[in-house]
DNA sequence: GGTTTAAACGGACCCCGGTCCGCTTTCATT
DNA sequence: AATGAAAGCGGACCGGGGTCCGTTTAAACC
């Protein structure tokens, strides 16, 4: 893209321009307060941009468009987590048994997910993160299938166990099925067991 | 649904005026004519308004929003399957042991849910249709359950069976984890067999 | 500091879903 | 056939997402 440069940047990544960053930055908090002070589908893009002291098109050219723009605030929560789930304390992180992480993994996801609900059926499928945080989940789980020593198919296994931990289906079940948090975690452990009992 | 009843109608259904059932017909075809002639996404409701020679505003008052009248052309063929499963030749109807029956029934969604992905997108949680066909789905999958034997939460275990029969985590599946149609009715059968084996 | 150029900016503009309200049509009653 | 009221109708209108393009600005090079 820039063939003129003179210290090698990281691979293609293009540095973005001062005033640029800076309205980024602007953008992002004043998307963070509007949302924090009234519901995620109550803000608008023209109010972000009027509260940042931008124009819309700014708005837009950051960050897509208004899931695009969902995505990023996401991303700082979802960030969190994925550390938490790579490297925090056992049994969501590295240390336990494979099982135990799992059964952990769950649980936080339904957590996380449902405190996240809004923001996150906002974000729908921008950008790199198809749907909800399933790349880096489907990975996650896939690997844990792995060491329990799980056979046949993992990769569709995975995907399995994490579609019921998706926000519709989560949703869904509390709002028209009448299941409370508490027998969604505990079917999540029936659900393991079932699936990985030798 | 039967707008020329002669006999009494079943308690508080208000019959449709003359005009109005008109042109909830002439909607409707003309919607079905304009999906089928261009992708989902591209149907607009002035169109549909348009070829069915009537006002925006009747569109919105027989079907209540784009959701719901995307519904109401689904529902034809939701119908259909709903009654191959209900009443149809075994192995997906009635007739076959419960556990083929659970085989069939996921196959057949698979199917069926990515032929008409664009619709049941569009459609989205409209209506008495909270998430996909699901109301009637559990119902279903939780009853076969019960057949097989299973035992537990099966309400809820029955969501997490069709959680991954959803669209967007078949499209998931297939755009994003380059799964084939074969490798997932495969992994249906697997992760049935996972969960039913005694 | 001046020049140049690619990037960023902003807000007018477009399209679409959805609402509103004054006018028209149906149809039950007489 | 006339009439009254409830239901239906249609299209102007609104708000929100997304685009476009003439203008401004950062910043690299002189």
């Amino acid at each position: 893209m820039d063939p003129s440069r003179l210290l090698p940047l990281a691979d293609d990544v293009v540095p973005e321009r001062a005033d640029a960053a800076r309205n980024r930055t602007s953008l992002l908090a004043a998307a963070a307060e509007l949302v924090e002070q009234s519901s995620v589908e109550e803000v608008t893009m023209a109010a972000v941009a009027r509260r940042a002291g931008v124009g819309k098109g700014t708005v837009f050219r950051r960050f897509e468009s208004r899931e695009g723009l969902m995505a990023a605030l996401l991303d700082h929560t979802e960030a969190a987590w994925q550390a938490a789930v790579l490297s925090g304390p056992p049994p969501l992180g590295p240390g336990a048994p494979a099982r135990d992480r799992l059964v952990a993994f769950g649980h936080s996801r339904i957590e996380t997910g449902l405190r996240h609900a809004g923001l996150i059926r906002a974000a729908g499928q921008a950008a790199s993160r198809p749907y909800a945080a399933v790349s880096f989940s489907s990975v996650h789980v896939r690997h844990l299938l792995g060491e329990i020593g799980v056979t046949g198919d993992l990769t569709y296994l995975a995907t399995c166990l994490l579609a019921p931990l998706e926000i519709p289906v989560l949703q869904q079940q509390v709002e028209h099925e009448g299941l409370t948090l508490d027998r969604i975690h505990h079917g999540w452990d029936d659900l393991l067991a079932r699936v990985l009992r030798d």
